[in-house]
DNA sequence: CATGAATGAGGTTTCATTCAT
DNA sequence: CATGAATGAAACCTCATTCAT
């Protein structure tokens, strides 16, 4: 497994900038696609331009950063929704934290089809992350007999970035309801079983 | 059914021109994404700007245009591969030829998503104009007793649209292996029957 | 005196056009300035481009013929105005009706300061048209002792070019009450002699 | 008396900067009108064009900051004038003076009536400053007897603005002559009382 | 002769990036 | 380190002019 150093500045302030940038970028990318102009996101920010170059001199740089953020955020919330949930809710409510992930990866479509080699690493990262995140959770449920044992988290991660993307004309319960419907067939084979 | 008149010059050089214009957009839409520069537009076309502009006053002009071009070839592929494959065939190449229209879409996402007025009557145009060809191919194959009959030509259209979109990090037969798979699916659901 | 030859289409139809184009251009001159877009003009005399340029190669012969006849339907209104009033009263209502052709001027007023030689003979043929026509009038008037005689055409013209050109921020009632002041000193010097 | 705010950069450089724009500004528009490429403006003021939009992002904030500078630099003259001249001198130097002001008004003329609301503001901007810098010349020429008294500040301002207009045809010496008239006139009202 | 489609130079404007402060 | 002013390349779009129809 590689791994995937993430470059953190030393001092307080710098470090909070770079959040800042990060949480902004990301809404920004939203909003206005990935090719928003850097003024929009050191407004929203509250830092200068400079402050951006600084700390990500290509623009790819920025997008691989918010792209890996959400996809710590993402592997991260694993043990919390452990918590909150049975073994079978759990899996379940990690794939509708998982489907935001697979939206906002969408809004970056086009910088990810870019050709640009900075990007290469990213589909490697999803898997290495995410992988063992809703591995953990998918073994507990089964081990739990509330799912079927036959379905890998690579697999299922595939099958839901496809059927739960966001569709157009079609608002985001449209992805949810995608989820269950999954979900349901992960717990129907295990009963029948 | 409404009617979705397209604007077409007189002049036959006009003409030629709107339909250069057409093509290289397409193709220039696929490579760069629907912000490409106008220039390599014209350039590709072999016309001055100004007959861009001219033709297609904003760029959602040049874009719905484009996408009803496509939607309209896909819609009359229809007859040809129904005379060229045996009725199930002919449902299973017209859904390949579908997905082509599906990645170009996908290639305007972002134009379609940014909420621009012109793009509304696009979506009930896909549906007005490709339900009735997928429509006729599948109640010709359902005829002849090789696929199931409880598929409306409306939820396949959505399926392949979902399941076969190109995926980043798959090429074009990942898609294919997809529709393979649900032609499958009719299939079998024809025998069991 | 020199002559100022105007060029004139022999078919009906294009003496039509012309007409039309310099109607539309005076128009479109006053509300858009000279460098509004050819198309305006052309849209609203309702020829096509090629028309325009057929007839006024230049943009200045344009101008100049807008001009020209301005300047010669002011000319030619001393008589009916000199049937309609009184000596003193036609003198009044040809200067209001020459203030019209001033503000005209003044529109172009950045086209004249352009150095183009094209408009080189204007402000002579204003002086060999308007001069004799408004001499005609203030001759009468004097003669029927309704006026003072020392005043000629040429410096009432000047003085009126000056005085009641339309000002930002005053409306055209002002000019009006310029003139009316001007003709009361032609008046008054008149009677105290 | 309303207060009328000009925005001035901080930085040194800037406001190097967007004087020099100012003056180049001044100096185009004199030479070839308001309509004058941007490039001509900045090439001739040693900046980008980018620069010029930082500060002046409508053509009107540059036109408007123009006339403002020259109406400024008009009405700051007048104690200058005052110790250079005796009292009625010091009315006529500021008159010829103000005729320059005039004349720059005149070449904006067409941006003037173009109805847009950022030129509101400009003809009180033009009394509120011009008034108080003539009147106090005046009441000290007045107060030494060196010309009358009947005639208000305004009253000057509008009549020499009509007056000593450039006219088309004549030179600047024009003007001249004509403010030489007006100084007399304002003398000898003076002598005869 | 009239038309209006095509052209492309030339203007405006934006914005990524650098660098003085 | 942070800021934001300056830069200018590059995109947009308009419109004068030509010329095929």
């Amino acid at each position: 497994m590689p791994d995937h150093p993430a470059p953190r500045p030393r001092r307080a302030d710098a470090r909070r900038n770079v959040d800042a940038l990060l949480e902004a970028a990301k809404d920004v990318f939203a909003d206005a696609g990935v090719d928003a102009p850097a003024k929009q996101i050191t407004d929203r920010a509250g830092v200068g331009v400079g402050t951006l170059y600084r700390h990500f001199p290509q623009r790819a740089d920025l997008v691989v950063a918010v792209l890996r953020r959400e996809i710590d955020a993402c592997a991260e919330a694993g043990p919390e929704l452990a918590a909150a949930h049975d073994p079978a809710g759990a899996v379940a409510a990690w794939l509708h934290r998982y489907t935001e992930l697979v939206a906002t990866k969408r809004g970056l479509a086009s910088a990810l089809h870019s050709g640009d080699p900075a990007f290469d690493a990213l589909p490697g990262y999803v898997y290495d992350r995410l992988g063992p995140a809703l591995g953990a959770l998918l073994a507990a449920a089964a081990k739990a007999g509330q799912i079927r044992t036959d379905v890998t988290a690579k697999d299922l991660l595939h099958a839901v970035a496809l059927l739960c993307q966001p569709v157009p004309g079609e608002g985001p319960e449209y992805g949810r309801r995608m989820v269950d419907m999954i979900i349901d067939g992960l717990r129907y084979g295990s009963a029948r079983r």
